[in-house]
DNA sequence: TGTGCCGGGAC
DNA sequence: GTCCCGGCACA
C-alpha cells in the first residue's frame, strides 16, 4: 500500500487485465486492495471499450465510496450510501442481487457485502470468482451472475456493433483455428474437437476458455455467412482485428502444452496486469515471450500469486519477467507479489533466500542422503543454485 | 519456527 | 581435504 497516511486520498489505479479489461482496484490508505470487479463480461475488447467510457463514473463511485468510505476498515456496516462502499470493498461477493441504485450507470456489475477488511475472496483458489472461468462461463453457478451476462449468455448482440465489426471466437487450439459465432459454439467445439468429452468436467471448462479468444471481424456487405462456414478459408473476406498480441506465437507455442500439462500450468499462473498486453486471452501468451524471461532466476520465477492479503508493494514497474500470465486460473484476482520478484535485476537481492528449491525441501530430512554435498553440510546448497 | 548457509572446529 | 555442527539471518 503506497502512501498510506490517514485521511489521505483514496488512488485509483487501473490495471488492465490480461483479457485487455480494465480493472480498478481502490487503493485506500490502511487498507488492502479493494478491486473493482472487472468491467467486462466477457472477454470482449469491445465491451472493454465500452468499460473505458465507464471509468469516469467508476471515479465518481470512487468518489462516492470515498465520502461514504469515511468508515474504517473495520466499521462496515454502512446505513445509507451502503452500495457505493459495498461496491468499492467487497467486489468478491459478487451476488448478482443488487445493481446498487446509487451508483450507476456504469455496468453495475457488483454489489456486495461489507466485508472490507478482507478483501480478498471468500472463495478458495479453487474456485475463484474472478477467474476467467468466472468471467466467461455462464453455466458456472457460483452466484457470478450479475447483470453482464446476457453478453455471457450468448454472443454479443451484433447490433449494438456499428461499422459491421463482428465478434467472432477463434479456436487457439493448434493449428485448428476455427472461427465461430457464438461463444456456446465455440466451447462445444474445444470441448467436443479438442478436449474430448469426457469427465473432468470442471477441468474441461476452464480449459475451453482458455482455448478460444475473441475476434473482431469486420464483415464486408458482402456474404457473412462465408466467415464463419469456412474460418480458414483465405478467401473468406475476413479482417481479423487479433485481439492476441501474439497469435502466431502462441499457435506456434502451444502445442507444446498438452492439454494437461496445460491444465495444470494453468493453475499456477498470474496476470500479467502490468503489460497492457490487449488481448482477450492475453493470458495465454506463454509467460517466455514476455520479454526477459528466459534466462531468469527460479527465484523470480516463481513468485507467488497465491491467495493473498497483502497488497501490491508497489504497482508500478514489476518485471514482465516476474509475472507468469497463466496465475488467472486458480487465484482469481487476487494476487500477492513477493518482493522478491524485483530481485533479479538487483544483484544485491539476488541472494535473497527461500525461493528456490533446496536439497532439504525437495528431498525431506528423511532423505538426507540423497542432498548435495554442500547440503549436508549446512553449505550452500549446490544443487538447486539460485 | 523452519530453513539456508557461514564460520569454524574435529578428524 | 572431508565432515560436522553451532549459530545467525531471514522468511
Amino acid at each position: 500500500m503506497e502512501g498510506g497516511g490517514e485521511g489521505e486520498p483514496v488512488q485509483l489505479l487501473q490495471f488492465v487485465l490480461p483479457f485487455g479489461c480494465l480493472m480498478t482496484p481502490l487503493v485506500v490508505p490502511g487498507l488492502s486492495l479493494c478491486f473493482f470487479p472487472p468491467r467486462v463480461s466477457h472477454l470482449s475488447p469491445s465491451r472493454c471499450r465500452k468499460a473505458d467510457a465507464a471509468v469516469e463514473m467508476d471515479e465518481m463511485v470512487a468518489a462516492m465510496v470515498l465520502t461514504s468510505l469515511s468508515c474504517s476498515p473495520v466499521v462496515q456496516s454502512p446505513p445509507a450510501g451502503e452500495s457505493a462502499s459495498r461496491v468499492a470493498c467487497d467486489p468478491w461477493k459478487e451476488s448478482g442481487d443488487v445493481s446498487d441504485s446509487g451508483s450507476s450507470t456504469t455496468s453495475g456489475h457488483w454489489s456486495g457485502g461489507s466485508d472490507i477488511s478482507t478483501p480478498s475472496p471468500p472463495h478458495p483458489a479453487g474456485s475463484p470468482k474472478y477467474s476467467i472461468e468466472a468471467l466467461s462461463s455462464p453455466q458456472v453457478d457460483d452466484g457470478f451472475e450479475t447483470d453482464s451476462d446476457p453478453f455471457l449468455l450468448d454472443e454479443p448482440a451484433p447490433r449494438k456493433r456499428k461499422n459491421s465489426v463482428k465478434v467472432m471466437y477463434k479456436c487457439l487450439w493448434p493449428s485448428c483455428g476455427k472461427v465461430l459465432r457464438s461463444i456456446v459454439g465455440i466451447k462445444r467445439h474445444v470441448k467436443t474437437q479438442h478436449l474430448g468429452d469426457s469427465a473432468d468436467s470442471d477441468q474441461r471448462k476452464r480449459e475451453e476458455d482458455f482455448y478460444y479468444t475473441e475476434v473482431q471481424v469486420k464483415e464486408e456487405p458482402a456474404p457473412e455467412a462465408a466467415a464463419a462456414a469456412s474460418p480458414t478459408s483465405a478467401s473468406a473476406p475476413i479482417i481479423i482485428q487479433q485481439a492476441l498480441a501474439k497469435p502466431e506465437a502462441l499457435l506456434v507455442e502451444q502445442p507444446a502444452l498438452e492439454p494437461a500439462l496445460a491444465s495444470s500450468a494453468l493453475s499456477q499462473s498470474a496476470p500479467s496486469s502490468f503489460w497492457h498486453i490487449q488481448a482477450d486471452h492475453a493470458y495465454q501468451v506463454s509467460w517466455w515471450h514476455l520479454p526477459g524471461t528466459g534466462h531468469l532466476p527460479k527465484s523470480c520465477r516463481s513468485i507467488s500469486w497465491a491467495t493473498a492479503t497483502s497488497t501490491l508493494p508497489s504497482l508500478s514497474p514489476v518485471s514482465p519477467a516476474c509475472v507468469s500470465p497463466w496465475s488467472f486460473w486458480g487465484v482469481g484476482l487476487d494476487w500477492e507479489i513477493r518482493g522478491a520478484c524485483l530481485c533479479s535485476h538487483s544483484p544485491l537481492q539476488m541472494k535473497v533466500r527461500g525461493e528456490a528449491k533446496k536439497c532439504r525441501k525437495v528431498y525431506g530430512i528423511e532423505h538426507r542422503d540423497q542432498w548435495c554435498t554442500a547440503c549436508r553440510w549446512k553449505k550452500a546448497c549446490q544443487r538447486f543454485l539460485d
